[in-house]
DNA sequence: ATTAGCACTTAACCACTGAGAGTGCTAAAT
DNA sequence: ATTTAGCACTCTCAGTGGTTAAGTGCTAAT
């Protein structure tokens, strides 16, 4: 990291701070007179164009203060982290107790969650379950549903409940799919979705298993079952957002909506930062999404142990208030952490 | 409804298109010129002044040409209607293929449909399942799920899997569960929700039955299962609309995406529109709801009989191609309502 | 090294203008 | 009695020029 000497980062910060309170560039004058550094403009521009050729700065035009870079809001970001100044703040709780309540429907309580993170931080708040390459099953049970269908009701043991219908081209019992599922819990329970998937297309190959019936058609409902089941991703505030000055260019509500309805991607990059622990941030051009290169992203995945069962987050303007976004999703992801531990 | 001679009629039709294809005020030299009336630009201003006079079209501002007011758009769509205009089209069947295949899983059916919608429309797709009060019970499953914990699992004749989490407050057996399973389904299978609800208050008022223990648990489990159950709506294409030139107003956005982040009025409104038949149209201000009084919907919902197992159609600007709006909805409704049949 | 002073740049705002589109009205034509 | 041509009028829109205010960069003095 390029080093910066004391007064210049200083300054840096207070250009950042500064523009992420008011969203208007911001000159050497206001610099020297809202954070008293006791010297004058004219030195504040000499150490803000120091800034600018270093790549922290720019200038929107000539004669136009300055606004943070993405390389300047990631200095900045690194200098909160560092000093963990988001933890000095009174915890949410208060807000959180509706939540509690919902902490054995996971799919609502994620859904409630991202609503909570948007209405505290005024951007748009994101959840998402985990996805399937770490979930792991905790017991399946097969239900005689129609004619020839069954249900498949899968139980996780991150709390989510999925069930999906599966035809299978021939009537079977109850008692069959009770003995059906048996044997696949006896198989499978404890391992992830993933594992579950290979080790069904390694049995299947071998013949010998195949030519008992029952076991043949129990791997045939778990092909099915376990296919193309992906996080679900919660996004809520859009309203919210709409509101910020960052977003009156219809170009960049555009390109927001299509991010977001496109879930898959977002998805994905959730995926990825799942498995880091603590509070992420991603920073504008940073992103590797195209969509997404003028917003940033500040997430944090909520861990069982090792495994993360979920994801809570915000996705905003790059003139993010950090600090806060940083808070509410820290405090949020412990906070479902907790109670789905407890449950 | 106001008489309107043959002329007159022909002259408000020809400004509604000619509006929803060039999203400009439409003078009287285009209405002369485009449809060969036979008629001079001068003719056509009387006719169009006395269309105003009526309230069918409005100028934006003295020298423009006009425009249709909702009572204008709302008289052209009942001619198409009458005409069965949108009927004289190709079915979309080839579109469908897809939707097809995924018709034992209600919710991902319906989302998918409004995806297929609105990229068919280019407006926003809506759908929702069936709301509570007439979704009627097939069969509920319980099942042991950890501790105390157990796991409702209601099956509805709609085709619909719900699951809920319930803490008991004391462990029971599976065994038990099961017999409390049996005792529900034989007392509440192929009532609506609503209908079991108010049973459940019923019987729990009788102090008899209360003494029985399993019922009594029973009762409760049920109280839980039904409670807070909602038709569940699904929105995509908000990225489809803000390519319209109807959207290019910030404000228009911000009372879209209220609208429909605020699923619970849309929620209502379909619920009530769930019970007409055929192709339900609502233009702009003759929306009860605030957000909404700028747009226009287009729904029609799926029916098993007469009983309503979903909702599908669209929401756009009250500029909207109504015909082909009609046109996809009515199509996809009845797509929708085939495949669910045949289940 | 810092700062005061000053010339310079630029966006934002405003008033003004002319062109263009479309109207309503009146008087002539059918 | 309708329809139409003609014309004056109205209003938006795009472009122009001038002014202001903010903020800069540079230079020379501190």
């Amino acid at each position: 990291m390029t080093m910066l000497d004391e007064r210049t980062k200083k300054i840096l910060y207070a250009v950042v701070e500064n523009y992420i309170n008011f969203p208007d560039p911001v000159g050497s004058r206001t610099v020297a007179k809202s954070y008293s550094f006791g010297l004058s403009p004219a030195t504040i521009r000499n150490v803000m164009a120091d800034l600018e050729e270093m790549g922290f700065l720019l200038q929107p035009h000539t004669s136009a203060g300055r606004v943070p870079t993405d390389m300047g809001y990631r200095f900045y970001v690194e200098s909160l982290v560092a000093e963990s100044a988001f933890l000095h703040k009174e915890p949410l709780r208060e807000l959180y107790k509706r939540l509690a309540t919902l902490r054995d429907n996971i799919d609502i309580l994620f859904s409630e969650t991202t609503k909570t993170i948007s209405t505290l931080s005024h951007y748009l708040g994101i959840a998402m379950s985990p996805k399937p390459e770490v979930t792991t099953l905790k017991k399946i049970e097969l239900l005689k549903y129609k004619d020839d269908k069954i249900a498949a009701i899968l139980f996780t043991d991150e709390g989510m409940i999925k069930n999906k219908v599966i035809s299978l081209g021939a009537e079977v019992t109850q008692k069959d799919l009770n003995r059906i599922a048996g044997y696949l819990n006896s198989e499978f329970s404890g391992h992830t979705f993933d594992e579950i998937r290979q080790k069904v297309v390694q049995e299947m190959s071998k013949e010998k298993i195949m030519c008992d019936r029952l076991i043949s058609r129990a791997l045939k409902i778990c092909q099915e079952a376990f296919y193309f089941l992906y996080g679900d991703l919660f996004v809520s505030g859009l309203s919210e957002v709409l509101d910020l000055p960052d977003f009156t260019d219809l170009n960049k509500i555009k390109e927001l909506s299509r991010a977001i309805e496109d879930k898959h991607t977002i998805i994905k990059l959730l995926d990825k930062l799942s498995e880091l622990d603590g509070v992420q941030i991603i920073i504008g051009s940073e992103n590797s999404m195209d969509e997404m290169k003028k917003f940033s992203i500040v997430v944090s995945a909520c861990k069982e142990g090792d495994r993360p069962i979920g994801v809570v987050g915000i996705i905003g303007p790059t003139r993010m208030n950090y600090s806060k976004a940083i808070y509410i999703v820290d405090n949020t992801a412990r906070f479902i952490t907790r109670i789905l531990a407890e449950r």
